[in-house]
DNA sequence: TCTTAATTACTAAGTTTTTCGTTTCCGAGC
DNA sequence: GCTCGGAAACGAAAAACTTAGTAATTAAGA
């Protein structure tokens, strides 16, 4: 519940570590952005666990294999709750509106939506 | 189309100027941080300005009067398109879940955003 | 054991963002 | 016109974020 917050490289780096599970300084780096140095992802991601966002453990040889120790959800939380409220007014059907504008969504994909949109009580 | 960049206190003061419609320096502080000094306040709102996001007009004496020249869908195609990216993996359904999960919709909502999912095509 | 190559740990410089003190300006009232 | 008070403009300090250089560490191989 305690407001998560995450700076752009920050949000960078745990956006990949979210997506691969885990993984090594090179290779959030490659992920990341190529032309850091490997100090700079390495500092990083060590403060990010610093701050309890992330964990590691030791792979071959020394490396460190790193991986989120929070979920994609929970920096969803307060990240969507803050554009909701700063952007959309806390209007979450126009929030959706543009969404739908923004992307072009399949049909397949509408009518996944539309069923999340259908029972108010617990679904999932 | 410019890739639109606001960080987080511009946000705050735009978020108020889309609130509100337009605001004074003091109207502005009072809605952002009443801690602030004034001047904090003028000078960010001036450097938006400079920006080309707020413009103003002349109130009563020589008060100025601000209001955004760019809308918050315009802020929106950046920012949104970020969190989609970085948190929910390019996925609209998570999102849409995640927004689902979080706010607590009334069934008149929900079924307005549902009719917002039902034609590919152009609506509004 | 010694050397090497690669990685982590540490420290700090560089950059951007945020904040505010001071000065300048301007209108209102005397 | 002169002075007072509130607001804007300016300049720059403070804080936060990002980046990277250097030192220490460690595993592996000679």
């Amino acid at each position: 519940m305690t407001n998560l917050h995450l700076t752009q490289r920050e949000l960078d780096i745990m956006s990949v570590l979210w997506e691969l599970g885990e993984a090594t300084v090179n290779e959030l780096r490659d992920k990341v952005d190529k032309n850091l140095a490997y100090t700079s992802v390495s500092t990083m991601v060590r403060t990010l666990e610093m701050k309890g966002y992330v964990s590691h453990r030791r792979g071959e040889g020394k490396t460190h294999i790193y991986f989120a120790t929070i979920d994609s959800e929970k920096a969803g939380e307060s990240v969507l709750g803050r554009v909701l409220d700063k952007i959309y007014g806390g209007s979450p059907i126009k929030l959706l509106a543009h969404l739908v504008d923004q992307n072009r969504l399949s049909e397949k994909e509408l009518a996944r939506m539309r069923d999340l949109l259908k029972r108010p009580t617990k679904r999932r």
